[in-house]
DNA sequence: ATGTCACCTGGTAGGTGA
């Protein structure tokens, strides 16, 4: 069965090419980010006619999180319990025997600013979270724009981006503690061709140039790490007439 | 190349966030 994790930047304006995107692949589980909806916005209808289960949890403007499945999810969770944060970031529920998180990492801005500190503090309520949850659930999937690129080798340009957002050491430290919970980041359990990313800027032809980051991750906890058959990063709707700047991110799990 | 996109407010441009 296939999962992904996919930042559309505003669901209202990818939806179609979202719709296209599920008919092509029939992925068991989507998470989106960026749904930028208030959740009565949300488009179950269109989605439900697809054929796809949905759960949501959206604000205004900002944000917003979405889990579509083929079968129907379960004890469905919304932001870190315990963690009070207005900003709709995490959405989780059980679905095909997976336990299946998918989070809106917080982008931190810049390193020193308000927004970083956030960042440091939701990551570390994740990770406490996350490991309670893997106590519950040993077949764990994580997975969602995690604006963190956790070697150089994610990096188009490793020394301009040095210290910069997304390339902190406090930012890799934290990836490594998730890691260190007892998960794998699938796309690196590969051989995979050099310059591969999931993120390209829309300014200065990012795209065209390949200059981009790889910031969306699915880790999976080590019990389905024999499963894992590949991961992917697909650039197709990355191409289309009005693409998000992020690219879809897969996982094949077998059995 | 300061090269974009999406959303908001408050209007038909400017600010914010990414």
């Amino acid at each position: 069965m296939k999962l992904a994790t996919w930042n559309v930047n505003s669901l209202a304006v990818r939806l179609p090419q979202m719709l296209d995107w599920l008919a092509v692949q029939q992925p068991e589980v989507l998470v989106l980010q960026e749904t930028k909806l208030t959740d009565d916005k949300f488009p179950q209808a269109e989605i439900t006619a697809a054929g796809w289960h949905s759960v949501w949890f959206g604000q205004k403007t900002y944000n917003g999180v979405a889990l579509l499945s083929r079968d129907a999810p379960t004890d469905v969770v919304r932001n870190i319990p315990g963690f009070a944060d207005e900003q709709a970031r995490v959405i989780a529920a059980t679905v095909s025997g997976l336990r299946v998180i998918g989070a809106y990492f917080p982008n931190g801005q810049a390193p020193g600013s308000d927004k970083f500190a956030y960042k440091m503090a939701w990551l570390q309520a994740l990770r406490s979270w996350v490991q309670d949850e893997l106590t519950r659930h040993p077949r764990l999937v994580l997975m969602g724009d995690y604006n963190i690129a956790p070697e150089d080798r994610d990096v188009h340009d490793p020394v301009a981006w040095a210290g910069q957002i997304h390339c902190t050491d406090e930012e890799r430290a934290h990836f490594r503690a998730l890691l260190s919970l007892g998960l794998v980041d699938a796309f690196r359990l590969f051989e995979q061709p050099p310059r591969i990313w999931s993120w390209w800027d829309y300014r200065n032809l990012a795209f065209r140039k390949n200059q981009g980051l790889r910031i969306d991750h699915i880790l999976v906890s080590t019990p389905l790490q024999p499963l894992v058959a590949a991961c992917t990063v697909d650039k197709l709707p990355r191409k289309n007439e009005r693409p998000s700047d992020h690219a879809p991110v897969l996982v094949e799990l077998t059995g």
